[in-house]
RNA sequence: GUGGCCAUAGCUCAGUUGGUUAGAGCAUCGGUUUGUGGUACCGAGGGUCGUGGGUUCGAGCCCCAUUGGCCACCCCA
């Protein structure tokens, strides 16, 4: 049979891990420096702890696991009109970091110390249709902060997005709104009930414009009275006071638009100019954002948001603990990985794959048990060195070896050498070849 | 879930209006005499042209179906 691996999976070389784990690392420093501990979570969670966190679109897009045992056994013998869905799947895939997490903080809610920052990076599955920048398990890394309702973990969340793309070279857009202010939209416009499908027609704004922006709208039955109040919104172009002003106006009337307004400007209050860009269109599918909530998109490169977020100030209330405001960011590795391909930002870093320092090639049985030592020595001393570890009288063999691999340094072993106690040390880049004692070769490796 | 494009060697692709043994580059392996790689030269292996059916004297090329991949919408990291 071919091998091949499921739709929207992928393998990663050790050119591919080399570059990602660049990123991983650089973002784990980040929030290490922010005070974030690290936690880790399942794979699976029950389907009871997914299910109806992300909306019908999000559910369809869970990954069920099959119960294990005779299923079929036992749902034949029930007959098809008694079967139950937990007949087949109790568990699932999960779908992202922060409802594992939510579900977390409340089964640990008495070991933690509020507010708890914690951070998290693993791959999350999908059932969607791969294409560009989408794949079925792909990795987020996810920073929040729960118990904590001050917006200073907004800001400090911002300041961490912007550390982590600086670090990795990229020129980015973070752009912010907040739900409240998009309640108070729907709140102003008589149609309180319609918010999210006001607020995902209006999320399209970028790519279908303001005639289609209009017409979803129309095709939603939003009522023309509410589109045309929207429409200064829709149209609004100004710099950041003239957009909260227009805001400030038109959303008088609501006391949550009114908030929303508030908690915006005490973040901009708190960052320098450029830190973020006030975008009322922002919407984000979730369902569970209730405050700030913020996107970040590459410059250059098509291919979606690599980090998104936002406030959410009751995800553990299913869980059974209420009144817990948490909020945090989700960087999306894989996408940023795309990204800094397609911009050849590994280049510019510099980032290769990590190889043996040293090769220590032989002859024969006895010429390899010396490179047995001298490897100990050498590992000792900090120094990835590998010995060659198939017998063969040719050495063109262990030099391509050591060449293919980009090991930048090759020891040759020979019964001549061992006598003298002088081993040959080969510089792969320059050619240069001298002989050196053991102890000579580590002051020459470290 | 809806729509578009594609499918030829391990990889990237050629393959002329359907016509005889399907090609290239790269990669792989071997060689250019015995203990020195990356650049040169010579050579070898490797493809039932995604799969199944049809049209035809004849199909990699045309038609239908199917599977897989890519892309867009939806949604999102």
């Amino acid at each position: 049979m071919k091998p091949s691996i499921p739709k929207g999976t992928r393998d990663f070389s050790p050119d591919e891990m080399a570059k990602r784990n660049f990123i991983f690392d650089t973002i784990r420093e980040v929030f290490h420096r922010y005070g974030y501990q690290g936690i880790e979570t399942p794979a699976m969670e029950n389907l009871t702890t997914l299910e109806g966190k992300y909306g019908d679109e999000g559910d369809k897009l869970l990954f069920r696991v099959l119960n294990s045992g005779p299923v079929l056994l036992t749902i034949q013998s029930k007959g098809a009109d008694q079967i139950k869905r937990a007949d087949l799947a109790e568990k699932g895939l999960r779908y992202d970091l922060t409802v594992p997490f939510a579900r977390y903080v409340v089964m640990h809610q008495n070991e933690i110390t509020f507010p708890f920052k914690r951070y998290q990076m693993q791959p999350v599955w999908r059932a969607d249709r791969p294409q560009k920048g989408r794949y079925r398990e792909f990795y987020q890394c996810d920073a929040d902060v729960i118990g904590s309702p001050s917006l200073v973990n907004e800001v400090e969340l911002v300041l961490m997005i912007h550390e982590v793309f600086n670090k990795l070279g990229l020129k980015v857009v973070l752009k912010m709104n907040n739900r409240k202010i998009l309640t108070g939209l729907a709140e102003v416009v008589g149609e309180q009930d319609r918010i999210i499908d006001i607020t995902v027609a209006l999320d399209k704004l970028d790519k279908i414009g303001i005639e289609g922006v209009n017409n979803e709208l129309v095709e939603k039955g939003i009522t023309a009275d509410a589109i045309d109040m929207l429409q200064p919104i829709i149209k609004f172009e100004g710099n950041y006071n003239e957009k909260i002003d227009l805001l400030k106006n038109l959303l008088m009337s609501s006391n949550t638009g009114r908030k929303g307004i508030e908690e915006v400007e005490e973040i901009a209050s708190m960052l320098t100019a450029g830190s973020f860009e006030l975008d009322i269109t922002l919407a984000r599918g979730l369902n569970y954002y209730t405050g700030a909530i913020f996107e970040v998109k590459a410059d250059g490169v098509q291919i979606g948001s690599v980090c998104g977020g936002g406030r959410y100030d009751d995800l553990t209330g299913i869980f059974g603990l209420p009144n817990v405001s948490g909020v945090g960011v989700s960087f999306g590795i894989d996408r940023i990985c795309d990204v800094m391909e397609e911009l050849k930002r590994f280049e510019t870093l510099g980032i290769r794959t990590s190889s043996s320092k040293v090769l220590l090639t032989h002859f024969d049985k006895n010429t390899q048990k010396y490179c047995m030592g001298l490897a100990s020595s050498l590992r000792a001393a900090g120094i990835s060195t590998e010995v060659y570890p198939d017998i063969t009288k040719k050495i063109v063999k262990q030099f391509e070896y050591a060449n293919k691999k980009q090991i930048p340094f090759v020891v040759v072993v020979g019964e001549e050498e061992m006598q003298r106690g002088q081993v040959n040390l080969k510089n792969m880049s320059t050619g240069e070849q001298h002989p050196f004692t053991p102890e000579q070769l580590i002051e020459q490796l470290v």
